[in-house]
RNA sequence: CGGGGUGUAGCUCAGUAUGGUUAGAGUACCUGGUUUGGGACCAGGGGGCCGAAGGUUCGAGUCCUUUCACCCCGACCA
């Protein structure tokens, strides 16, 4: 993409509504931009982000052998009054109303539908297991929605619910996804945790939520220093008031503190702050008993199907990966989520010599199908690295003063260094570094 | 849902106490010139139903009423 040519509003202002570095940054480098209380626009570059990380979990997922569907976002209240939720959910759930006045609901999640959709289609326990998901946009009319699109009132999530015929199974699945989720969170390149939790409202026993650590996380979690033990706090104080005491602590407070309680392992615990990006749940028969959704035995004998449910949030996971990885000066997207891998700089666009080569250099990268951003813009030096910074290209090949001398210099965003190479090797040594 | 706050240029905000020419600044944008390695400089220019509706007044961004939106703290949050 030539940089003269794309759609991306960045501005030296900070809002003044953003608190959070990432709210403040995908806003300023022309990711989003927010259109009322918990609703955002995603702009060319946080829809080429969000399709990234929606790519990477469809893949994983479709190799575990799940099987991507899409259900309709406006949902008949009726399904909902069958399992109680339409009640149980509140105001979270927005309710429409169709020109023949019949109620809907702008789905906050898809476990009736889910169950409507299996039942009587599949009646056999031969047919199990299933797991079906899709990624999809959510609603819930959130009380008070913040902090970006980390906590939006519509977003865009992956939810995942599995059927089986025996509880065993389940949690055959249940530890399956646990471990496809690791491998999703590993290739977005986040430093994250699987923690125990709380099932809360959506009911079930076994659950295990996925963290990004993030000073700014919403969750208190404790974790072992050693094994891969973690827990929301949520799980170890029985006593409500002092979740809330630790929930209150800064991140700096809560490093300074020690837990008494020590890891089966026998390591010492650290509190640490998470953001919640994932969220499994081993559910039983809540649902398919309420509603009802059987299958035929070996004996023939009906039975409600073992149900699990798996949830990401993809929206919330573009700005979970800034929480945790930006400066001062912006976003530093990892490998797999940064919108464009190379972003080409000349530095004086009167120079012929210059824009000669940039476009050179694009064109290969191009027929090479690198992900390359090619800065034609007739800015100054600084202002071009000042967004080229912002928006967080994790390489900038600056084409600039050093030309003279035959070399350009490759800027790697994260260690914020740059390296000068000889004109005639920049295109291998990109080619190394991505 | 309780408590507090803010709506004025694309954005960040003055101006409102005490009503009074043509509503301001910075930034962004346009034109011309100079500049060209860290968000440049000079000159000129465009851009506003002062959130909306009603009211008081000779006169309302400013006062009154109603309403809408957004933000913050809390409660809530698979």
């Amino acid at each position: 993409m030539r940089r003269s040519r794309a759609f991306i509003p960045t501005t030296k202002e900070v809002p003044s509504d953003a608190t959070l570095p990432s709210h403040q940054f995908l806003v300023r480098g022309g990711f989003i931009n927010q259109q009322g209380a918990g609703l955002y626009n995603f702009m060319p570059l946080g829809k080429i982000v969000l399709e990234k990380i929606r790519k990477i979990v469809k893949e994983e997922l479709d190799k575990a052998g799940c099987n991507e569907v899409q259900l309709s976002f406006v949902t008949p209240i009726s399904l909902w009054d069958k399992s109680g939720r339409s009640d149980t959910m509140g105001k979270e759930m927005l309710r429409i109303q169709d020109r023949h006045q019949n109620d809907f609901v702008l789905s906050p999640t898809n476990e009736e539908a889910m169950v409507e959709l299996v039942k009587n289609r599949v009646t056999s326990y031969k047919d199990l297991p299933v797991n079906l998901y899709q990624i999809n946009t959510k609603f819930r009319d959130e009380a008070r929605p913040r902090y970006g699109i980390l906590r939006g009132r519509e977003f865009l999530m992956k939810d995942g619910y599995s059927f089986h015929s025996s509880k065993e199974d389940m949690i055959r699945e249940f530890n399956l996804m646990q471990e496809t989720y690791k491998k999703i969170f590993t290739r977005l390149g986040l430093d994250f945790r699987v923690v125990d939790a709380d099932s809360g409202a959506i009911g079930g026993t076994g659950s295990k939520e996925i963290h990004v650590l993030a000073n700014s996380g919403e969750d208190t979690i404790v974790v072992c220093d050693t094994c891969d033990y973690g827990a929301n706090i949520e799980t170890i104080f029985e006593d409500e008031a002092q979740v809330d005491a630790y929930n209150e602590k800064s991140y700096e407070e809560l490093t300074k503190l020690e837990l008494e309680q020590k890891c089966s392992c026998g390591s010492s615990l650290s509190f640490k702050k998470g953001i919640e990006v994932g969220h499994i749940f081993q559910l039983g028969t809540t649902y398919t008993s309420a509603l009802e959704a059987n299958f035929s035995d070996e004996n023939g004998k009906p039975k409600p199907f073992e149900m699990g449910t798996y949830g990401i949030g993809v929206s919330r996971l573009v700005a979970s990966v800034i929480e945790q990885n930006h400066d001062e000066n912006g976003c530093i997207w990892t490998k797999e989520t940064a919108p464009y891998t190379v972003n080409i700089m000349v530095s004086n666009i009167k120079d012929e010599a210059q824009v000669t080569l940039g476009e050179e250099l694009y064109l290969k990268l191009l027929g090479e199908n690198v992900e390359v951003m090619f800065d034609d813009r007739k800015e100054r030096f600084g202002f071009k690295m000042k967004d080229a910074e912002l928006i967080g290209f994790p390489y900038t090949v600056i084409i600039g003063k050093e030309l003279a001398n035959g070399l350009v210099q490759i800027y790697d965003r994260k260690t914020t260094e740059k390296t000068s190479v000889k004109t005639g090797d920049v295109f291998s040594t990109i080619m190394e570094l991505i």
